[in-house]
Parts: structure tokens; sequence; C-alpha cells
DNA sequence: AGCACGCCGACT
DNA sequence: GTCGGCGTGCTC
């Protein structure tokens, strides 16, 4: 700082009358603020118009940032300083920043976090790096003086100097594999004077889908709800519900609206929930349109998410398949939203900025005048609510294409059939296979047919503990057990990662051979599997036993050959795959995942094992399911067995209803989160004690928080729960703005929370 | 988010 | 006596 109050430095302080006759512009940044900041816009920036993208100073370093719209007039103008250039990149569309600015207001999200969505990749808006490229410089290598004309040498001459003029120049690496040589001959060859190296600016080649290639052979019923979607194309906003079991055909009907969209020049975003599990998709979408569509999700690599940034922006890319952080993509002509799976969970983001991509896509929709459509087998409740009083059309898809039958359900009642005891080496081990289902699964391994055996928990056991002292084996950092991974001879927390080599001895009494497994985990089940069907072929499908997407889809087409007869699978196996050859699923604990109270434990369970069931049965051949569960008589196993999703939902509605619950109440879930126990405690009980005071609103809590510690931060939770009619954002954000908190405890504001408990 | 400023422990 | 740890606070 000068005496004068000025952040400057001699000879770059720009005297003020140097801007006084330039436009002042308040401008985005991607920092955590809550409201764009005022520049001066230089004589020769004039044209500055909202969603240009400018590198401006912020504090000590240059910042890239969106122009948002004037100046607003309120800071005095000694403060501002310059915009230093508007960089080469389309600017925000409209509608992004609409939504930009609709995603900060509904999360309490400060304005420039939200925005960071939208530049999530900075180097997409630098200008191009050149690359090397490699183009022959003389027509025979004797004209290179003091160069031994090797074979090598001569095959990447000739190479270079076949190159097709109509293509840019290749890399020393594609030169190389077309010359047969190693890219130290192409490197070797340019620093002799044999190949020239120029720059090239490369545009990346998107493939173009086709729409008007033939579709496949449409049911009626398909046909009638293709045609809906269709009509919705181009005629603003929209939002409708695809409802279809699997094997309805949904995508190929979503298909024919995205053709629709195509053929008039327009953009397509496609939602999924788990892009990295599902290399099918884009499949079947080039079986479809003869061209993959653009994929995006966070583990792309960043030269490729830079490439495909760009041509999002610039309107090549006509297709594009995503995970949540693809609904902030610069499309600048978008004209189709997909949400398909629109249920599920992975749509809601927890960690930055709390938003549901799915509410987002609809929002987004509105803000670019198009239609979206919202796909699912199992649509979440407030979905269903939305289509039954018109907010939504509902496109339903009544039957199942191909003649394939949904398999027949039925509990396993574990009172009335306890699993027995196997023998392990001579002892008795305990089990977790009731007779009736292992006698199902000798059935279907007689016929050559599959199993899969479903249970939603990794490792070997869920718990730990020491049959002496009765020591719980816990993770240091969150409240959380640690769960066995006996392959890996390790103790391992699902939450944070921290891992412990298995302890010989009891880490609190020291007694040793002490330590206890408890309840199964799909290692666990692998063991018994492995034991009482010594010779079927059996694999672990879980997060941590596929390496990643390409192991993932070489297991799938393994199962789908029939590879395989017994697959004992976590809720990945439960995701898009169709296995002709499974006929049985026993899901090992139906009730896992319904004890909790949280309010949407029902409702995930009921997703969650209708989608394991559609795994079965596909093909011709009826597929049956078994549920084990010690609560038959629980509404989500009878809706599951008689099939009756609509009954469901219909006592999950009155449920939520009576305790003004989502959809019919609204939440706001406050973390304080803080390494001081009793100070997050006390943080808590302040910010209940000064709590809004309205009618229709009520303040839960503080309560410990579902993972009450969390990599080291003790963590207490508190609940505004508000009647649908109450605008909780203000109320919220006065209540907030009116606390002053103690150092070392923070408070993280969740809008919705999907579970909470 | 960065980046600077600010106030307390082990080093040339 | 300084270098440096990361806690707090501001950036038009």
């Amino acid at each position: 700082m000068t005496h004068d109050g000025t952040r400057s430095s001699p000879g770059l302080a720009p005297s003020p009358s140097l801007f006084q006759d330039g436009p002042r512009l308040s401008v985005l940044l991607p920092v955590p603020v809550d409201a764009p900041y005022d520049y001066w816009a230089g004589p020769d920036l004039a044209t500055l118009v909202p969603g240009d993208v400018v590198r401006v100073p912020l504090g000590q370093r240059i910042e890239t940032g969106v122009v948002w719209g004037p100046g607003a007039a309120d800071l005095p103008d000694h403060k501002l300083r310059p915009v230093l250039e508007r960089l080469d990149s389309p600017p925000l569309p409209a509608p992004l920043r609409a939504l930009v600015e609709w995603c900060a207001a509904y999360t309490l999200a400060p304005l420039g976090q939200v925005l960071r969505l939208a530049l999530s990749v900075p180097e997409a808006l630098d200008p191009p790096r050149p690359r090397a490229g490699y183009r022959a410089a003389v027509t025979d290598l004797a004209d290179v003086p003091g160069l031994r004309a090797t074979d090598a040498r001569r095959k990447a001459l000739a190479a270079a100097a076949g190159w097709p003029l109509t293509e840019p120049p290749p890399s020393a690496a594609t030169l190389a594999r077309r010359a047969g040589v190693t890219p130290a001959v192409i490197k070797g060859l340019a620093e002799a004077g044999g190949l020239a190296l120029v720059p090239v600016v490369e545009e990346p080649v998107v493939p173009t889908p086709d729409p008007r290639r033939p579709g496949p052979l449409l049911s009626p019923d398909q046909r009638a709800a293709a045609g809906r979607l269709r009509a919705m194309v181009g005629a603003g906003f929209g939002v409708a519900l695809l409802e279809g079991v699997t094997g309805s055909g949904k995508t190929e009907v979503y298909f024919e609206a995205i053709a629709e969209t195509l053929a008039a020049g327009r953009q397509v975003l496609v939602l999924l929930p788990e892009i990295a599990l599902t290399a099918r998709w884009p499949a079947r979408f080039a079986g479809r349109f003869g061209a993959l569509p653009v994929p995006w999700h966070s583990d792309l690599p960043r030269s490729q998410r830079r490439d495909l940034w760009r041509a999002v922006a610039r309107g090549r890319a006509p297709v594009v398949v995503g995970a949540r952080s693809a609904l902030f993509l610069p499309f600048p002509d978008l004209g189709l939203i997909i949400v398909d799976e629109e249920h599920d969970g992975a749509f809601k983001q927890d960690d930055g900025v709390p938003y549901n991509a799915r509410d987002m896509a609809v929002v987004r929709a509105r803000t670019g005048d198009l239609p979206v459509i919202l796909a699912s087998a199992t649509p979440a409740l407030e979905t269903v609510l939305n289509a039954r009083t018109g907010r939504y059309r509902h496109v339903p898809l009544p039957r199942r294409h191909g003649g394939a039958r949904l398999p027949d359900m039925a509990t396993l009642d574990l009172r009335a059939h306890p699993p027995e005891k196997w023998s392990r080496e001579g002892v008795p081990a305990q089990s977790f296979l009731a007779p009736p289902l292992l006698d199902a699964m000798v059935e279907t391994l007689t016929r050559g047919e599959q199993t899969l055996l479903f249970l939603n928990r990794r490792g070997y056991a869920p718990l730990t503990l020491c049959r002496a002292c009765g020591h719980r084996l816990h993770c240091p950092h969150c409240s959380a057990w640690l769960v066995e991974h006996r392959h890996r001879r390790q103790l391992r927390c699902h939450h944070c990662g921290h891992a412990i080599p298995t302890p010989p001895r009891c880490p609190m009494c020291d007694a040793a051979d002490t330590l206890a497994a408890c309840g199964p985990g799909v290692e666990r089940l692998a063991e018994e599997v492995a034991a009482r069907f010594p010779q079927a072929r059996t694999v672990v499908a879980a997060s941590d036993t596929l390496a990643g997407p390409a192991s993932a889809a070489e297991m799938m087409e393994r199962i789908e050959a029939g590879g395989v007869d017994i697959i004992i699978g976590t809720q990945v196996m439960a995701k898009g795959h169709h296995f002709p050859l499974l006929t049985l699923v026993g899901v090992v604990d139906a009730d896992l995942g319904l004890s909790g109270g949280d309010l949407r434990a029902a409702e995930r369970t009921f997703q969650l094992l209708h989608q394991v069931a559609g795994r079965a049965g596909r093909a011709e051949r009826p597929g049956r399911v078994l549920l084990q569960t010690t609560d038959p008589a629980h509404p989500v196993m009878r809706a599951l067995v008689e099939g009756d999703a609509e009954r469901f939902l219909s006592v999950e509605a009155e449920t939520r209803q009576a305790l003004t619950m989502p959809p019919f109440g609204r939440l706001v879930a406050l973390i304080v989160s803080g390494r001081d126990e009793d100070a997050v405690v006390t943080a808590g009980r302040a910010l209940a004690a000064s709590a809004p005071r309205v009618a229709g609103v009520e303040v839960l809590g503080p309560a410990p928080a579902a993972l009450a510690l969390l990599r080291g931060q003790h963590r207490h939770r508190l609940l505004l729960k508000a009647t649908r009619d109450v605008r909780v954002q203000p109320l919220v954000r006065d209540w907030l703005g009116a606390t002053t908190l103690p150092r070392g405890i923070r408070v993280r504001v969740d809008v919705d929370p999907y579970g909470f408990l």
C-alpha cells in the first residue's frame, strides 16, 4: 500500500483519470466471494460484453474472470483496477451465467465458487498451445551435411515426405509409429536438419453423430413415447419423466429425441450417475448414431478436458455424455438435456458446492428454454409427484421389450430359514446363505446358468471385535468401524482411507487370537461360496476389486460371455448391464440400509434392490430373485415382491407428508465442524439459540452428524425444517450472517441434504 | 482459492 | 539475533 491507500507500484500506477473514460464493469472471479468485483475497462476494451472472459489483477496475482454486467458504482474510483485483456474464448453463454446465479442463490454457496464449476479447466481459456509437428526439410538424406544415411533415418524421411499435405504435420510419436522407428530417430533427424519443426495448432477432432441413420424398430409403446419426446424438442422449456422398467428400451426411446435435436443442429447433454462404469452407453450411442459422444468426467486427462471444453464452447461437440459436472459446460446452443437414472443419489454433490445435478439440469433447461428428459425405472418420489401434479409430463413405457419377463421376487425369511454353519478345515464357520438360497444356487449351476449374490459391503467383515474385552476396532479419525480386508491383511476405514495391518493381538487388552470378524462382506461371502461350490467359477465385483473402468468392462464381458458361474457383487453390479445367463439373484442382506431411520433409506433400498433384480432374466430365460430378510412384512419388501412400485410410493408419500419431510417440506442441514469437540457442540448450541423463529420453521439439533468424526474433524448437525411455502435461503443467510463463529469452527450449509442421518 | 501479514519455536 | 510454521483476513 502507498500512503494514499492505493495499491500500486511505481511505473505501473495508472492515474485514475486514464480509466475515467472507459466503462466500469463487474467481473465475477472463480474465488469464493459472494459478488462480482468492479474493474475499469480501458478504451481498447470498451466493447466488452457480459460473458466475455477476461484477465484481471486480484491482489498480487492475475485471475481469469467473466464479465458479469455493468459496474455497481458503490466503490470509490481509486480502488478500481483495470481489466488487463480479453481472452480469445467464446463468451460464457447467458443461460449458463443464469444457472450459476440460480445455483448460488439456491445452495447459498458463494457466487464465485459456483463460477469455478463453469471454469473448471482454466487452461482451456488460454490460447491453444501449439504442439511440435515434423515435416520433411530435404528430399534426400544426402542433402543433410554430415549425417550418416541409416535405414531408420531413410524410413523416417520417407514417412515425413509421404505425409498427406491435407493433414497437419505429425508429432514425433505419430511419425515414428508410421515409419516404424523410435521417436529418438525423428528428433535426431530434426536436429540435424533433415526434418523441419513446425508449430501446429490442432483443432480437436470431435466425431459427428448422424441423426439420419435409421434407428431400431420400436414397439408401438416405444414409438408413442418417442413421439411425445420428439414433440418437446424445439418447443421451449419442458420436463418429461420417462419411466420404464429395466429392459423397456428407455435409451432407444430418448435416442429419438436426441436425433430430433441433432437434426435441428443443436447440442445435447446426457447426464449419467457413474460415467466410469457405463462404458456401454457410448457404445450403444455409437451403434445408433455412428459416432461416439464426447465424454466428460473428472478422471479424464487434463489435456483431453482442455480440448473437449474448447470443443463444447465452440459448439463443435454435438453430444456430451457426462457426470454431474458436465452440467456447467459452456454449450452455446444446447437443445436438449437427458438425465438418465434420475433417482440416483450420485447426482447430489456433497463436497464443494452441494448441488443436485438433476435439479440443476431442470434449472439449466429453464434458463436455456429447452426440454429436459428425466429417465428412470424407479423415479425419485419428488419426480413422481411432479409428474402426478402435471408439472412434469409423464411418459410411461409400460411393457418390457423383446418379450423378456421381469423376475419373480420372493422374500426368504431368515428367522424361518437360518443359515447353517459350514466347515472350514474341520472348524464350524458362520454362514450367510440360507438353505433355500443354496438350493436355488445348486439348481441354477446345474442348468449352466449364473447366480448373482448381492451384498453392498466391501471387504471381509464390517466389524472386528475382541472376544476377550469386547473392544471394537474403529478409525481414529472417523466415527466408523475399521473394515477387515483379508486379501491385503489390513483393516481399512472406508471414509478416510486410514489403514493398518491386521493386528495379531487386541490393541486394548493385548490378548492374542481373540479378534473376531463380525458380519459379512463380499470377501467373506466369497470364502463361503468357494467352500460350498468348489467347482464353480466365482468372481468378486466391488469398487476396490475392479482396478478401473477397463477391468470393470472386461469383467462385465466375461460374465456376459458365460465365463463365470457365481458373481459376488456390491452396488457396482446394480447398474445397466445385460447378462443373458443370469437367472438367479440372491440379495444377501435386503434389510441393510432399511434400518437407521434415514429419510430416503426405504426409497433407496427399493431402488437399489429393484435395479439388482433387473439384472436377472433379461433374455428369454425367466429370472428369480430371493431377498434374505428378517422382516418380510416391511412395506419395502412387500412392494418389491408384489412388483407394486405405485403402492410403495403412495405409502412413502403419506409417511413423508405426515412428517412434513421432502418433497412436502424443505430441509437445510448445517454441519458445524472443528477439531475441538466441545467447541463444536458449544457453537452448535449457540446457532440453535439464535435460530430464526418463524411460523412453519423449526430447527432441530445440534446432534452428532452421520460421521460425527470425519478426517479428524468433529461434526454436529442442525436441521432446519420448513413447510414448502417458506423461502429458506434468505432465512438461513440472515441467520448465519448475524452469527460470528468462534475461530476454528466452520459451518457448511446443505440445502436439500440427501441423506442426513 | 491464493497470497500476504502476523505472531511464536529451532537454527546459521 | 533471523528463518519459518500455518492461523486469519482480504482481494474491485
